[in-house]
Parts: C-alpha cells; structure tokens; sequence
RNA sequence: UGGGCUGGCCGGGCGACCGCGUCGUCUCCUCACGGAGGCGCCGAGGAAGGUCCGGGCUCCACAGGGCGAGGUGGUGGGUAACACCCACCCGAGGUGACUCGCGGGACAGUGCCACAGAAAACAGACCGCCUCCCGGCUCGCCGGGCGGUAAGGGUGAAACGGUGGUGCAAGAGACCACCAGCGACCCGGGCGACCGGGUCGGCUCGGCAAACCCCACCUGGAGCAAGGUCAAGAAGCCCGGAGUCCUCGGACACCGGGCGCGCGCGCGUCUGAGGGCUGCCCGCCCGAGUGCGCGGGUAGACCGCUGGAGGCUGUCGGCAACGGCAGCCGUAGAUGGAUGGUCGCCCCCGGGACGCCCGCAAGGGCCCCCGGGACAGAACCCGGCCUACAGGCCAGCCCGUCCG
RNA sequence: GCCCCGGUACUCCAACGGCAGAGAGAGUGGUCUCAAACACCAUCCAGUGUGGGUUCGAAUCCCACCCGGGGCA
C-alpha cells in the first residue's frame, strides 16, 4: 500500500503523466510513465508519485476496488527504484478484473521494466 | 419417513507475515505551519445497490382564496411519516397449511367496444314462427301484403336473466314455482369494511375509469456540491462552441455562459425601483436598493460529519404490527476516496484415485490429491419498497405413508 | 445528489388500443450491358429490450427490472 504523499490526486498531473510519458502495455494494464527533465522540475526533492485510472469497462465498484487494491500495493514495490519526481499512472485495462495477483504483478513488472530502458 | 407452506437468522472461522485510514498517546525533526516513526482502540452490508416512496436536518419562502398539476384508493389500527407494516372484510386459487389482488364510483356527464353478426347498448328485428287478407294451386301447399311476436338460428370476448310449467294463433316475467342478480325497508351481530335473517318492489338494468372524468384524502421549493466560517484575490480564471498557426504537442485571438469585486448608465427610496407567494390568477406581503452594460478575480482549507424515530435483554399492554417501563452497550467517517495482499490449518460443496475398514451385495466411512465458496463497497442520516445472492441454521404448521 | 429521454428488420426510422406491423437504404435474384454502375421488377429480413398486469384484444395503457444516451448543481 501506498502512503499518503505517494498518492497522484490532480487531474493536471494525470494528464500530464498519460500524454507526455513513455507509455508500456500488457494484456491487463497499460503504464505512463513522465519523468520530468532538469528544466521541469521545480523543486527535486518532490516524492514519486502513483495514481491509478480504473474505469467502468473493468467491472462493478466492488471489482474495481479489488483491482486499484491490488495495483497500489503492488506499486509499492517500485517506489524505491523509479527516479525522484517521477509520476507513474498505471490504467487498468478489462482483463485485470479476472487477473490474479501474481499475473498483475508479472505485467507491471514487465512494463516498469520496459519505461524504465530508455 | 416423503412432499409442501410460512416466519426468523447467518453471510465462512482461527492464526502468521507485510500494509492502509480515523482517533488517542509517546518520541524525533522543524522558528513555525507541518512532517516522520512507535504503541493502543476502532474500521462496510443484508442488501452499503437501484434511487421507487416517506421523514429528519439545512437554506429560501410562507395573510388568504380560486383554477390547475401530481399522488393515494376495501375497513380498522401501527408509525415521525409513507405508496410501508399488522389484523380483519370481500373476490380468486389450492385437498390443506396458505397464497394472490392499482380492491372507491359505469342511474354526474363525455367517449370507446375493431372483425364477425340482423342487431353492440336502446332497444330494435335479418332468417324464422303465427292470426288475418289477396292471388295461385298438383289443394299435405306456394307467392305477396297489413300486422303480432322474440321460443329457435348463427356470429362474437360480450346478445337484454336460467330451468320447469301455465298460457297463447304463435309467443313473451304475460303469469306461477325455485334459483341468480338489483333496489328499498326492517331485525340481529360488528368501531368499521361487511356478515346472517326477513318482508316488499319493478320483475332485470353489458363491459372499459392502468379512457377523459367524478368522489374522498394528501402535497411549498430545493437539496450536505444544502448551508456556514476562514484564507487567497483589484488580477484575467473556468466551462461550452467554432477558427487560425504549427515543430502535431500545443500556442493565439473570437463568440456565449458562470461567480466575488470595481466602474458607468437607467429606474427608484413610502406618490414604491425591484422581488416573493417556485405552475397561473386575484389578492397580499417584503422592500432600499435594483436592472443593464463594460472590465474581468477565486474555485483552497475547515465546520456540517456522525449519539440516532440507536441496539440488546427483561417485563407489562395488545391477536399482531407496535407501544410503555427498567437495566445494559457505545458501534466506520474516507475525499483520486482507507477497511487490503500473500500464506497455513479448519469448515462446506464438487470431482478423482492407491490403500484400509464395515457389508453377501448395492453402497457407506477413513486417508490423499485437485478445483470451488455467492451477490456485492459506506460518502449527511434514518424508516420502507424493489432488485441481486454460493451455501447453511432454527422454529411453527399442512398433506401423505409406515409403525405403535 | 437530483432529473429527463430512448429501446421496433442488418441500418435509419413509421405505426388512432383492432388483420400483429409502413417506408427508405443495405442484402439476394432477375431485366438492361461485352462487363459494370444507374434505372426498373421481384424477393428476403421483425414478433416490437425482459417479465408481469389491465383489456375481448397491448408495439401502444400501467408496474417492476435490464440496456443505451443526455442534462443540472
């Protein structure tokens, strides 16, 4: 799970994240990543960033639930090792209703990996 | 023991590790705002759902009357209130327990009843039946006419009471008996809907109001993004539309709208601008500001925010719904939205199979493996309704079968 | 949170409570053409989102549910 400062929660900041990040998709999730340059960022010391976009197509509110649980506790694990600053958006796609938590985590895994080459 | 009816309840349990949110407390960092960490308590539902009703709460409004609109619809209770619940009545279904019913009015009026049929609502008469008259005749009849009838025909969802008899030229509630139905009155029971009985009457009168409508009763408007406090802010913000440029990501200017404030103009301050009575009118009330145009700011934090028509137990009243009294309990408050993730054991269901046990057998039990365990996530709070739902528990009752 | 529309053939859409359903496009088969397009003719495709009710009779009226679209704060 993620704690508090961690958490994306403006609108701006997913537009951003979703249109000017590199982008990686799998069968359940598609990953933005906006690693912002050395003129974007204002302040470095701000903390990486996680917000997730679960929609209607994915399932009813309990579903969708259980899947923005998973993903955030999931993502948790990748804070550590994504650059400072950074705003990751990962949208759930609607085969990740039937997914299970260890397939969600292979595909983040997977996509993280490749955002994070370049 | 098999089948069924009704009511109530549960909605996996325990543990380990890693996490999240509110509150409390402690420690640390920071001038401060605040932040980090440790510990402790608590942390989704029976439907939290659909948003179909009813309320609480908040703001606005509120002399009264008329028209309109919407809703409810057997009776009596319950309740803060209801379209909900309980009991009863009536009707329909079931052998029964029991279930189902938008269950007022069709002599206040208007309208509709397709097709078929002679005729579809007020009686009328196509074929028939019959007296009489005229004509014909093969004289048992045939044709025509003035009339009388409505038993029979066949259509239809529905045809102007049913059966039997008297009666008649033929017939007919024309008359009689019984039955069905309608109305009036009386007696008895019930708070009432209504039920039971009797007398009399005309002797009979279709359906649709989930067609307009009539009757009785009810209904002010909006909704926690209600509403309030604070901060920021004399500056160009947000939403929608369409356009130009372009490095296709954006930039620029235009039109319309939104809110605090500023400026200008108009109309006004008791001879009344404007507004309200949230559908309209009369009428009434409020009232010192208000209408338009131009410029064009902010959209953050906090309160509201959870103790309430609260729950449980006992007792009393009541057939019951429910109510009175006493005692005990203290129970989520997020805001890109916490209550989760991964395992182990147990429980339930399904499948498979080595082995073991019981049994003549069908089969049953133990152990092992695999898979599955629903519907669904609070967002101001309650009372209902409706809808979804794996599996399970309890109680009462009905019908059948067997044994005693 | 509050509220409003709509659901009929493959598509777009009509249909006073009365034969259960019109039209256009598309499709199919012909005529025309060397072949096609156009045009003309014929034909096929629905049981009206689901369930229940009122009625003699329902796409239509009423109730509940499902799906889709939209608006306001």
């Amino acid at each position: 799970m993620l704690t508090a400062p961690h958490r994306l929660r403006d609108s701006e900041s997913f537009r951003v994240a979703v249109r000017r990040g590199r982008r990686s998709g799998s069968r359940t999730l598609v990953v933005h990543l906006f690693t912002p340059g050395v003129e974007d960022a204002g302040d470095s010391s701000s903390p990486v960033r996680v917000g997730f976009v679960v929609s209607k197509a994915v399932g009813n509110a309990a579903t969708r639930n259980r899947v923005k649980r998973r993903l955030r506790h999931l993502a948790r694990e990748h804070v550590s090792s994504l650059p400072g600053s950074a705003v990751l958006v990962v949208r759930a796609l609607p085969d990740s209703a039937a997914a299970t938590y260890a397939e969600l985590g292979a595909d983040l895994d997977r996509c993280l990996g490749r955002v994070l080459v370049a």
